[in-house]
DNA sequence: ATACTAATATCA
DNA sequence: GATATTAGTATG
């Protein structure tokens, strides 16, 4: 008889023994009974015969982790706090029933005409196992990935290309699969079990060798990984918000240490930290250098200045674009008497209102109810509406600007990613005239014959209690105004109460990112310092509270660690639970790993480099 | 994680 | 006092 330790594949369980007949493989699945029911674990190392009687695995199945995905499944267990058995479950096993089929031929590529800047890039690129490739908007990054690409498959390498959001796959998937055809498959968690099984299948024959998708695909059972490339490295969703909360490009970067595979970050707005962790390989804009006028406005509602440059841009039969921060429909009730906004009972943040469906709704519980008449507070009625939102700002546009035709881009309206690409196709047919939305239009591809950009909001980011404001605020607005004018001249109207902060740096992103670097050197903040958060939630206001002091006092005893502050978290209440958190710094992420093993247990939740502080 | 158990709240 | 709900604990 053999004993294993083994992990629960998904689970909190440190770790279970069980025995089996037939010796195992360290990295096997295994399904194994537990209590009344059955689960999948994985063999973790070979034991002696525990003083307990082990229950015998039930079943060996086909399926098994190689010893480097368990070996960066055990790093972000330690790094981002959670059990190796949650860790391991980021990953998709191999399959020992698929043996991979013969490569494909892949000596006929056709591969894209680099320009010799691209040409240089690439050249560079070649010689460097990591490198941040800083190249603005429109200069032609995709090129020089899909030529690595093909570079890989003709040594028989395969490619995991990240991307922070699904939605913007389908620009991609195709312009991928004109190069690289059946070897390419798209990657993302809200794929059908179905679909997942038939990409799978391709995975294992070898078929597939390169993955584009979202953060999870990082996690694919590919063979002979040699390429990872993370696009729009400095976005925020490659952060995972739930455990483990690692960080997907700090974790490709690791993933190609491991594997022995170059790791290719790329942005027009790269993040500090990479900006100065990598070597940054630039890529510059082409030849047609198109012009670019700036205007700078005061206000935070859609003024005149805004609708008559919308309206000029429509009469002239042009397309613009304007961009507000909050999300549709994203309005708060609120009392002109008293000053209180109408906030979640469950949760203390404010109801969205949501007047197509005439209710209220909680954007972090989802409780929803019917819109308040008069004020719960003091009784006053009636309550005013406030912030604006996509909904309404179209609504103000359309009265505005007879026949205008606009098209909503926002996570209300693009749910799909077929509803993504109607929208876009019918923006390129140009069936209509202004494209409105959030954070999304940021993302999106590129819309080549827009000639007028309207930036509206960006002071609600820029005031955000955030390290990291100004960075999001600076790379949303040079996101934004490079969607616009790649073949014409086109203008950009920013609506802000702070002119001169973009002003200085329009144009110039890098001078940007050395003037916020000293500011965070100045101000000790990563990357020039670690920073981890402790989350404690709980229905009992007084026991988080209890908790929150503990883990703050026995912090205290390590020197090296400052506890920047602690308390009630911004979103006090998220589904009736309330929430502390403490903001740990250090100078470097090894005292702060130390101290924090220390003290984590159940009750608190450990938020490595966090990126959200709410 | 989840089945099982102990503890506590709810109710006629 | 019996039953429903919740909190706690061990699982191999």
């Amino acid at each position: 008889m053999f004993f294993y330790k083994t992990f629960l594949i998904g689970s909190n369980v440190p770790s279970l023994t069980y025995a089996s007949q037939e010796e195992l493989q360290v990295g096997a699945v295994v399904s194994v009974p537990l209590k009344s029911s059955t689960k999948n674990a994985v063999i973790i190392e070979e034991v002696s015969q525990p003083s307990f009687t082990a229950l015998e695995v039930c079943e060996v199945t086909a399926h098994y982790y190689t010893s480097k995905q368990l070996e960066i499944a055990k790093f972000i267990s330690e790094y981002y706090f959670s059990s190796w058995g949650e860790a391991i479950s980021l990953f998709v096993p191999y399959d020992k029933n698929i043996e991979p089929v013969v490569k494909y031929e892949n000596n006929d590529i056709k591969l894209p005409q680099l320009t010799q800047a691209q040409q240089q890039v690439y050249d560079a690129l070649l010689h460097k196992d990591r490198a941040l490739l800083f190249g603005v908007t429109g200069a032609g990054k995709t090129e020089v990935f899909i030529s690595l690409m093909g570079k890989m498959l003709q040594e028989g390498k395969a490619t995991i290309f990240l991307m922070p959001e699904i939605s913007l796959t389908p620009q991609m998937e195709k312009r991928l699969q004109r190069y690289f055809g059946e070897q390419v498959a798209m990657w993302h968690s809200k794929l059908t079990k179905k679909k997942k099984e038939s990409i799978l299948e391709g995975i294992y024959s070898g078929q597939v060798r390169i993955v584009a998708g979202a953060r999870s695909a990082l996690f694919v059972p590919l063979q002979d990984i040699g390429l990872i490339i993370v696009d729009e490295e400095h976005d925020d969703s490659y952060k995972a918000m739930t455990r483990p909360r690692y960080h997907a490009r700090d974790v490709a970067v690791l993933m190609g240490q491991k594997l022995g595979a170059k790791v290719l970050l790329a942005s027009a707005t790269p993040s500090m930290t990479s900006y100065t962790k990598y070597d940054v390989v630039k890529l510059d804009k082409p030849f047609i250098q198109t012009n670019k006028r700036y205007t700078f406005i005061s206000g935070d509602t859609i003024n005149n200045v805004i609708l008559n440059a919308v309206s000029k841009n429509y009469q002239r039969g042009e397309q613009s674009l304007l961009f507000l921060p909050t999300r549709g429909n994203f309005k708060y009730l609120y009392c002109e008497n008293c000053g209180k906004t109408h906030l979640c009972p469950y949760c203390s943040v404010g109801m969205a209102l949501h007047r197509n469906h005439k209710h209220l709704k909680c954007h972090y519980c989802n409780y929803t109810e019917a819109i308040r008449e008069s004020c719960s507070y003091c009784g006053h009625s009636p309550l005013r509406s406030e912030r604006m939102g996509t909904q309404e700002a179209i609504e103000v546009i359309e009265e505005a600007i007879e026949g205008i035709k606009v098209e909503k881009f926002d996570k209300d309206s693009i749910t799909t990613a077929n509803k993504l690409k109607q929208a876009l196709r019918r923006f390129e047919n140009k069936e209509s005239d202004l494209l409105l939305g959030t954070q999304m239009l940021s993302k999106g591809h590129d819309y080549a014959d827009i000639t007028l950009s309207v930036i509206m909001g960006l002071d609600h980011i820029l005031g955000l209690a955030d390290y990291r404001a100004r960075e999001r605020t600076m790379s949303l607005f040079f996101q934004i105004a490079g969607r616009s004018g790649r073949a014409k001249a086109s203008e950009v109207i920013v609506q802000t109460g702070d002119p001169d902060f973009f002003k200085s740096y329009v144009g110039d992103y890098e001078l940007f990112i050395k003037e916020e670097l000293s500011f965070l050197e100045m101000m000790e903040y990563p990357p020039y310092a670690s920073l981890a958060r402790i989350l404690i939630a709980h229905k009992d206001e007084k026991k988080v509270a209890k908790i929150t002091l503990d883990t703050v006092a026995k912090l205290k005893s390590f020197e090296e660690i400052e506890i920047v502050g602690h308390g009630k978290a911004p979103v006090e209440k998220i589904a009736n639970k309330y929430r502390y958190h403490i903001l740990l710094r250090a100078k470097s992420r090894v005292p702060l790993l130390k101290s924090l093993h220390g003290v984590d247990c159940k009750e608190i939740e450990i938020d490595m480099d966090p990126v959200e502080f709410s």
